[in-house]
RNA sequence: CGGGGUAUAGCGCAGUCCGGUUAGCGCAUCUGGUUUGGGACCAGAGGGCCGCAGGUUCGAAUCCUGCUACCCCGACCA
């Protein structure tokens, strides 16, 4: 089997390469660390949309578009977000071509230079709170709950497929608020919401937590992230939630009159998710047979393949199939009959194995004459066969079932490899030997931390919501600490 | 940006060292037939500015010069 990828002992990383290649989500394009969203990929993509959309717009967001170029005076304004990008932006500087004088193709009109720069928009703070500083003046103008969905630029030194590409899509959004403790409440709601979307739709469980000063967004006073391991022992930022105090309102000047009639300076949040959850999604559960897509994330749920010898049998085969479809239809599943004649059923079997797809039936002419169905699970690889009167209920149920089984692999797998270190010897065998995640103590210097990246090239993931208070020394420094962060190399 | 590598059919490669008729192979594609309960088989066919631009030569995929793109390893990052 799956003798079409690289096997992930032999290659993680370049089974992750072939995977996302042969499943068909994704390719390089002939833009550098540009790639292609293939069909199927870009379905899986639609379904994350869909339902993040959903769950924005039923706490009160929406959505909004604003421009793909940001002047560069705007970048500059906010220092440390300027600080924080400015390696990494394309820009553009003119806005003409014309034939080239020796004849030969196009290039650059050098007369239709730009008086200012533009820059591609690397992550939207900037164009936004420009434009806000115009839509707010008074506490009845607040909150603003908008969310943009758009393509952003980072011109990363090395791309990889979806998880780090010069050209990404995601959502962000950015709300202003009245007061403080509502951005902050804002800020944790949506991390809370991106934590419950990856786990409950994904199938991948994450650890919520604060992102060290160091490792905080540019411009926030504080940065939530959710963070998730994957099938290699490497930590995958699944998500991130800031709250941006009031620097992004200074630096735009975005003020608003108080219900006491006082000027204030506005409270900001933004935050965002990308096309990298699709890469969380392959790293997180395909096998070397291929994808496994969690149902409720899954485009196709249901694929029907039928097994004949001849017109007549495909006949009989296909009314028995259709009436199935739409059966499980109208049950709310999404269900594809694949009937092409041109693939055989043992191809169509590992195609849709390749592509993750969580439930299969198949029906040949001995169903056709017992009244059964072939019903085979993605995640456990395992075939049974029931009777069709009974296969609608028992697919529905199958997919809270699958889910769970993904989820609960995850979850014990994440177990398995957090690792509770109390020495610097244990860490560093942890983080070479083993891999995953590792809970230690931190002195809470960005000294220590520095150094430990230098040394180990684990960085601190996240210092979660929910590490108890524990008296403790530093793994690095031996000084005190309070809690256990969690350290991990990363993607 | 430093170090290493690659560029030949849609994909993966051989040929390049040592220049010489018509540039090969596997997969994929197309046609016909036989097949169809786990990635079918046989027969035939099509497909190439050998990365780009110069140069050397009677003759260049092959030698020389310049350029470009991509990949891997580092420093940077969602």
């Amino acid at each position: 089997m799956a003798k079409f990828l690289t096997n992930r002992e032999e290659s993680f990383s370049q089974w992750y390469n072939d995977l996302v290649i042969k499943a068909d989500l994704a390719e390089n394009s002939a833009v550098r660390g540009c790639m292609v969203i293939k069909p199927y990929g870009y379905a899986i993509w639609e379904r994350i949309q869909a339902e993040l959309d959903r769950k924005f717009k039923a706490t009160g967001h929406v959505n909004a578009y604003f421009p793909l170029f940001i002047p560069k005076s705007f970048f500059s304004r906010e220092a440390a977000h300027v600080e924080g990008f400015a390696k990494e932006c394309a820009v553009v500087t003119h806005y003409r071509l014309k034939h080239s004088p020796d004849g030969k193709g196009i290039v650059v009109d050098p007369d239709a230079r730009l008086e200012e720069e533009l820059i591609v928009r690397p992550t939207s703070e900037t164009i936004i709170w420009n434009t806000y500083k115009d839509w707010i003046q008074s506490y009845r103008d607040l909150p603003l709950l908008i969310n943009q969905w758009a393509n952003v630029v980072r011109w990363e030194m090395r791309t990889r497929l979806f998880l780090r590409t010069a050209e990404f899509l995601w959502q962000e959004g950015h709300t202003a608020h009245a007061t403080k403790e509502e951005a902050i409440e804002e800020t944790t709601k949506i991390i809370d919401l991106y934590a419950d979307f990856v786990t409950n739709f994904m199938g991948i469980p994450v650890i919520k937590g604060y992102k060290s000063p160091s490792e905080r967004f540019a411009g926030a006073e504080d940065t939530f992230a959710i963070e998730a391991l994957m099938q290699d022992g490497k930590a995958l930022q699944a998500g991130t939630s800031h709250f941006l105090g009031q620097n992004f309102a200074k630096a735009f000047d975005v003020k608003f009159t108080n219900e006491k009639g006082k000027l204030d300076y506005v409270w900001a949040t933004s935050w965002g998710v990308s096309t990298r959850l699709m890469g969380a999604l392959v790293l997180a559960h395909a096998d070397n047979n291929g994808l496994v897509i969690p149902p409720r994330l899954a485009p196709i749920q249901v694929v029907i393949i039928p097994i004949y010898k001849g017109s007549d049998q495909l006949d009989k085969i296909s009314e028995i199939a259709l009436d199935l479809k739409r059966r499980l239809e109208e049950a709310g599943l999404t269900v594809k009959y694949d009937n092409r004649d041109t693939q055989k059923p043992g191809f169509k079997f590992a195609d849709y194995e390749l592509k993750g797809v969580p439930v299969r039936l198949a029906i040949g002419p001995r169903d056709a004459d017992q009244g059964t169905v072939e019903i085979a699970r993605r995640d456990t690889l395992t075939k049974e066969t029931i009777s069709r009167d009974n296969v609608v209920s028992h697919v529905v149920s199958l997919m809270d079932e699958i889910h769970n089984n993904i989820l609960r692999k995850a979850t014990a797998f994440r177990e398995e490899n957090t690792h509770y270190v109390n020495s610097w010897d244990e860490f560093l065998d942890v983080i070479e030997n083993k891999g995953g995640f590792v809970m230690a103590h931190w002195d809470g210097t960005p000294e220590t931390e520095e150094q430990i990246k230098n040394l180990t090239k684990a960085t601190i993931r996240v210092i979660p919501f929910d590490s108890p208070e524990e008296q403790g020394k530093c793994v690095y420094s031996g000084n005190p600490s309070v809690r256990r962060v969690l350290f991990a190399r990363a993607y």
